[in-house]
DNA sequence: TCATTAACTGTCG
DNA sequence: CGACAGTTAATGA
């Protein structure tokens, strides 16, 4: 698929497309299909460019000693992968696995390079992305610390309420207790225990893998003395 | 259907 | 709160 008919208006590429400089570069983008549970890109392999979902869900890890998954972010369409990879050091530090069947998009870095050389609001949207990220990261070092294992299992629901949405309260984005764990910051059994309860509050409804929100304000009251509001 | 995987529970340090 | 062991429920070949 090429960029004009993209549907995706919030990729940074597809915001860009319709300028002159960019066409060139934008044919010699590559399409990737994952299958489900596909690794695309492993922690300590070279860099390989950057990827952009055009359509799919994926999520980003980093794994610790003891094999314990940290999960960073969930990306879904039109959103950025492989980013830091531009920086210092020739290798990702992260790991990047397709959750369901995902179209990827692929620039190669000395592409997005001179992409980023020719035209300064393409080069200016990717800082604002930086900039954010950053912001999204440090706010998770201070939830880290602070919230409560509750605390964390809700802005983990709320997180991808936000970004995946519901279809009949039911989360667009299904996701494994151990999933939710490594993503939070806890144990799986804690993310069982947290769940069960909050279905006894009469906050969530869960039939196996599948997890339903019934009262979003009730979920964000109960962190918003933790910053809520810096979408993170 | 049966075997494998994931969800859940109790208990202990 | 996290880790371990054990049971029950769900999934898929």
């Amino acid at each position: 698929m090429d960029c004009f008919s993209c549907e995706n208006h919030q990729c940074i590429i597809k915001k860009n497309c319709r300028q002159e400089k960019l066409r060139s570069f934008i044919q010699r983008k590559a399409t990737l299909r994952c299958k489900k549970g596909q690794n695309f890109i492993i922690e300590g392999a070279p860099v390989h460019g950057l990827y952009f979902v055009q359509n799919g869900k994926v999520k980003v890890a980093k794994t610790g000693l003891n094999g314990k998954e940290q999960i960073v972010r969930f990306t879904g369409n039109g959103e950025t992968i492989g980013h830091r990879g531009f920086g210092a050091g020739q290798t990702y530090q992260i790991n990047a696995v397709a959750l369901e069947n995902t179209v990827l998009c692929n620039f190669s870095t000395d592409t997005l390079k001179e992409m980023l050389m020719e035209v300064p609001t393409l080069t200016y949207e990717l800082m604002t992305f930086y900039a954010e990220e950053l912001n999204r990261s440090e706010t998770k070092v201070k939830k880290f610390a602070q919230m409560t294992v509750r605390e964390k299992v809700i802005d983990a629901l709320l997180y991808i309420n936000r970004k995946f949405g519901r279809t009949h309260d039911l989360l667009n984005l299904q996701l494994s207790r151990k999933e939710i764990s490594d993503f939070a910051g806890t144990t799986e059994e804690q993310v069982i225990r947290t769940l069960s309860s909050l279905r006894k509050d009469g906050l969530i409804e869960t039939t196996g893998k599948r997890i339903g929100i019934k009262n979003v304000e009730l979920l964000r009251k109960e962190i918003s003395e933790h910053n809520y509001f810096l979408d993170s």
